[in-house]
DNA sequence: TTCTCCCTAAGACGTAATGTCTGAGTTTAG
DNA sequence: CTAAACTCAGACATTACGTCTTAGGGAGAA
């Protein structure tokens, strides 16, 4: 049975950042860049955040060049955009995504002049694809 | 200082799912819907879910007419939508919407034919605010 | 060969959140 | 007066989370 999709929390979500930044690491580069000053408690910290991400099916582990294991991420940012999204539109819309569109167009906040331009095209492009059953 | 605005357990939801449902409720009501087997015990979830909500901004309490309280929601679905959304964008995307707007209109899945309706209308909506500067 | 450093593995720890449950006191209706 | 309903407050067990310690192995340098 395929484990439920799993969100992640905000500290794995730094060592997922910090991946996505390289296309891999070592857990040295990942303590380095997130924990610079806290010596071998910052190194098991980054340790137990892999293994939990590792659990979580959002990072592999690479132990076949031995000592230092080399990291990667498997779930991209915009994966996880689509797992969250998928989420609270299964808690409150029965599942249906379009109640968060229909939400995020309807939002009163202005939006600044290059995310109007990047919508636009957006819009543009599914009329294209409107236009061609 | 403003409490910053916080989410809701999913028993917590089931709570309001059930407020929503009625304008308002007493703690017997919402325990004969939620926990409707579960004598005091139940009762007593339902006071403590509602005390939390209560806490969060997310119900009133009116005692004015006695025993028993009457409970409101003061948060709808459509404003928990935009407060989870907002959480993503915040924690994925800088706080800016547009990739959360880009990511549900890119979607592979396909749409009903009710949603596209929707989705149309709602451009057609955006293009004539655009139309008007 | 020994020592030091780096690395892995495993677990402990404290805190907070969560859902559930018990007990005591108050109020109201019969 | 009694019983039922209600309120108030806290306890409890479990889980999650971020951080930290400890032990052992491997490699390189002295």
């Amino acid at each position: 049975m395929a484990r439920p999709t799993q969100d992640v929390t905000d500290a794995e979500l730094q060592v997922l950042q910090a991946l996505w930044d390289r296309s891999r690491a070592t857990i040295r580069d990942l303590t380095e860049a997130l924990y610079p000053d806290e010596g071998t408690s910052g190194y098991a910290t980054v340790q137990k955040l892999l293994e939990r991400l590792e659990q979580k099916d959002c990072v592999v582990r690479d132990r076949s060049e031995g000592p230092p294991h080399w990291f990667q991420a498997t779930v991209n940012r915009d994966a996880l955009i689509g797992r969250r999204l998928q989420a609270v539109a299964e808690s409150l819309c029965g599942g249906s995504l379009v109640p968060l569109l229909s939400h995020l167009v309807q939002q009163s906040q202005p939006l600044s002049a290059s995310d109007r331009k990047t919508l636009e095209s957006l819009i543009a492009r599914l009329e294209q694809e409107r236009d061609q059953p």
